[in-house]
DNA sequence: TACAGTAGAGAACGTTGGTTCTCAGCGCAA
DNA sequence: TTGCGCTGAGAACCAACGTTCTCTACTGTA
């Protein structure tokens, strides 16, 4: 069972490496294989398709942002400080080399159209992190629409910090976090 | 050559549908050719290979969407009100049938890693939406980088909408989008 | 040493996909 | 009418992929 969970997590994070990179359909389970340097029999041992190692893949995936989230908050006192760490977060993240957007948003791209478990894997870690974002809103007193547009902030900006490129992509969203959030709660205190 | 453009059309056309709804990869050229109704043959004379096929499709889309954007902004005034017409085309879209995101982001996240010419397709359609956005702020006299904050919620939107299928999506942006610039032009005013 | 069970490496299998080729049928010039 | 070039339909071809199978080598035990 110990060698099982191991296998797990070294194709795991193997196919996570490959599948982010060049996209799911890109990759075979050969490459896969490779890279985990296992078997192709242990691999199909931990996993038994290429399906169930995806959903596999986006779960793992989810943790990780979730991880990452917390931790860019953990310094943060107030529910609007704890908000703007998602943008922290995201600066960070898109500064790393291998960054090729959000991992969820690509693989709905390429996959929601065909695979019903990917499509929903998809749909319940962009719901989770709604609800994260809804909840410090909610601590802050503001409105609920504040943590829609909040959303949308962060989900554009790991497009378009994937697509284009650009620096400075977080601090943009971040900026205007700033100013949503501060609108939102003067107009809260207003009414 | 009048053949050739309405087989080129044609065969756009369709395989437009098909990739947009099941991603690139999961659409065979063979569907593509039944969904054209054309003989291979005649595909393969307008097209040379899939690669081509799929940058002529983002080349289409982008043309739809100029002309869309272009539309939802005839009878707006100002450059504000053209601003939010984006919102306004954004909610119409969201609300056909067939939505399934951003082409060019779906593309990017299947393709982009692999193909150049897809990676360099969607570059040039952000870049292009981009600056018809930066060009309008300029006409409001705001700061450049309201223009990157509001492209940042027409992403976000897009994504969203797609994922989780919520209405109201292009409303929390354009909600955002009002706060955003009237907090930008307040800002100039007062400096 | 002899043997049973297992694990690794990769061949094999069946399918699919992109691309090319074949062949039958048709319009058309002489 | 006869032959010629072209077109459409789909078979054929080759490569890649997901998945399974085989065979060899090795480990541990009596």
């Amino acid at each position: 069972m110990t060698e099982a969970t191991t296998d797990r997590d070294r194709v795991v994070a193997a196919a996570d490496r490959l599948f982010y990179a060049r996209g799911v359909q890109s990759v075979g389970m050969d490459a896969v294989r490779t890279e985990a340097g296992l078997p192709l029999k242990r691999l199909y041992a931990a996993f038994g398709s290429k399906d169930e190692l995806v959903v596999a893949v986006l779960a793992h995936r989810s943790r990780t942002w979730d991880d990452g989230v917390a931790g860019a908050s953990a310094g943060a006192r107030t529910p609007r400080e704890r908000l703007l760490a998602v943008y922290d977060f995201l600066d960070g993240w898109f500064g790393s080399d291998d960054f090729r957007g959000c991992a969820f948003i690509n693989a709905y791209g390429e996959l929601g159209g065909v695979s019903p478990a990917v499509a929903q894997a998809v749909r319940d870690q962009k719901q989770a992190f709604a609800r994260y974002v809804e909840d410090l809103v909610a601590d802050l007193g503001a409105d609920r629409s504040l943590a829609a547009q909040l959303v949308l902030l962060a989900e554009g900006a790991q497009t378009t910090a994937a697509i284009t490129g650009a620096d400075r992509v977080a601090d943009h969203a971040r900026a205007a976090a700033e100013v949503l959030i501060d609108a939102a709660v003067r107009r809260d205190r207003a009414s």
